[in-house]
DNA sequence: ACTATCATTGTGAGCGCTCACAGAAGCGAG
DNA sequence: CTCGCTTCTGTGAGCGCTCACAATGATAGT
């Protein structure tokens, strides 16, 4: 199995052995029209023999692009972001092209314009950038490019930027309607950390539609995304003795933390609180109780985002678009009618 | 910000612009010695003002290397895979490599190939493939990459190819001898899919751990990582009605599934039957009770293929290792002693 | 028969960089 | 003052590929 030579096999050997030019082998290897299918016949079976494998630097260097997109992720360790990058490169790979990819540890304007800058040397066709958090870096993403289509993910709804996005809003209007629908009055909320523009339009939207129904927005505390982080925030919500039946908490894995907090205090979910998670993790129905939560389909959010890059790599100069994604509720066993005879 | 030329800036643009020859610029971003501190001054203030971005197809057609590792990546569903991604970019980013990425959807020979073709088409100088699947895959990954340094995550344990792995074994045995020291004497066992080392590995280790003990192996059920699969896995042990005390479950997510069956059973944990989890993900402290685990240092994994790989390019003929990371149990309140009065 | 057209193949140049080499200074030692 | 040495800079070639163009032979139209 191990043939070694030294040298690498390069089109003029194929070439040599299947005694035609290399810009023969070349139209073969590209599905050229105007080869001969006995010639192309030939010349795939030198590059079969030979174990040909078409050097992608000098392909690149030559074309002048590289078939390949970048993608700058950003808190990979979180559940949405991982499975975007899952299907980001699923669809990469089912529309022709390679995946080079780079984790910044936050979203300043420095660390992102590393990234791009070594990304960009690799003249990638695109460039998928997940921006989640809030930072001026999502406006000159543009600029700093230099050319190279962009395209971000979960940046701000309404952003004038290509980009693809769940409705934050919707999601959290869905959460706060259904606890309204329910019979609830006194709605708190525990939001994500509002550096995230998702954290920050949920907690917007809680309170819009508390003031809508004409109710009056419970009290907020501000998250961090982890067990731990729903846990502190539901002991300081608790403090000054809690004065609601439900929360909206900003995502699954807080609202874990959201009831152990809540049980240690002798509060059953859903009997005497409610609770609204968000993200809909694969354990999230399997939690104590089954949480009720709304569902992001960050699948669909990184396939869409690669089929709108490819879209706009074809055409560079079409006006921004920016592709929304409706949430979804799911209705499980952690939210129920108040209970008034407490 | 946008002054915009069509064509790209090259060495030879700063050159040109700090009166000097393309190669003294090379010399300044490759940071070779001999280059005057004034020139290099001179050649980095043009660079600056030209913000030119060396291009990576071409340095890498020329150098014959590439300063980008591949990583293969299998099962990016799970914590445990995501999690290494992440430390593998960092370790990368930090040895100064780019990364480039593909996920197979399953660990066949075909795939595999495919992948690694795809991968090695761009000069990688090294490869890191995720191979947690018991496949025959892994023995001729070496033959397949024709020369590029490979290293595997997560093989067997004791296997031949540069490789660094988590000692699954030690990490059930400590698992079960935890249950032992406790004092049960009847322990179950629901592992992972058995077609992944890691969960033959577990398999075998927990029956020989109760053989060495002199215990008779409680049942096993097969389980697929998932929490439904935990909980149906559970109820196939309960059908029959339980004989034992403790479970060691294959991984966290099951565990979380299982406690769900034993409630349903009337079954209190860890009163009834007491629980061990593997992986200790973020929210198995906060799982009701918090879960009894085995931490595997995920990240570590990443870490180390990525440096262990960096040295392996540096000396491709050394005998290949592998390197061992010891998991580590974290007990929680999921397990204790028996409860003899039931 | 003589061009017009098509399918098929080949040739030159060059993408932007690094390598190996060669030259031009500067400086102390014999 | 010539030699060897170190420090600095420049030249040629070529990495493996694609592009634009030209050239060939075959087929058809008039």
């Amino acid at each position: 199995m191990g043939a070694s030579s030294s040298r690498r096999i390069t089109l003029h050997d194929v070439a040599e052995r299947s005694g035609v030019s290399y810009q023969t082998v070349s139209r073969v290897i590209n599905d050229h029209p105007y080869v001969a299918s006995e010639t192309r016949d030939r010349v795939l079976k030198a590059i079969h023999e030979l174990d040909y494998r078409p050097n992608k630097a000098a392909k690149s260097l030559a074309a002048r692009r590289s078939q390949t997109l970048a993608v700058i992720a950003y808190g990979m360790d979180y559940y949405g972001p991982a499975q975007m990058i899952i299907h980001i490169e699923r669809a990469a790979k089912r529309a022709g092209y390679d995946l080079i990819f780079s984790n910044v540890a936050d979203i300043s304007r420095e660390n992102m314009r590393l990234a791009i800058n070594s990304l960009s040397g690799w003249q990638v066709d695109g460039i998928l950038a997940i921006t989640p958090v809030i930072s001026s870096v999502c406006e000159e993403l543009d600029s700093i490019c230099a050319g190279t289509p962009v395209i971000q993910i979960d940046n701000p709804l309404g952003a004038s930027e290509p980009s693809v996005v769940v409705d934050q809003s919707y999601g959290s209007e869905l959460a706060t309607q259904h606890l309204i629908d329910l019979g609830h009055t006194r709605i708190a909320e525990i939001s994500g950390p509002l550096g995230w523009h998702g954290a920050q339009a949920r907690h917007k939207s809680w309170r819009r539609t508390l003031v809508r129904a004409g109710l009056e927005p419970g009290p907020s505390q501000e998250g961090d995304w982890t067990a731990r982080g729903g846990y502190r925030a539901v002991q300081r919500l608790l403090q000054p003795g809690l004065d609601c039946t439900a929360i909206v908490v900003g995502n699954d894995q807080m609202a874990l933390g959201v009831m152990r907090g809540l049980r240690e205090h002798g509060l059953r979910i859903p009997e005497d609180v409610s609770i609204v998670g968000f993200d809909d993790v694969p354990e999230a129905e399997w939690y104590e109780p089954p949480l009720t939560t709304i569902r992001q389909d960050f699948a669909a959010l990184g396939k869409r985002g690669v089929e709108y890059l490819v879209e706009r790599i074809g055409d560079p100069d079409a006006p921004p678009r920016q592709h929304v994604i409706a949430p979804q509720i799911i209705q499980r066993l952690s939210t129920a009618p108040p209970c008034f005879g407490r």
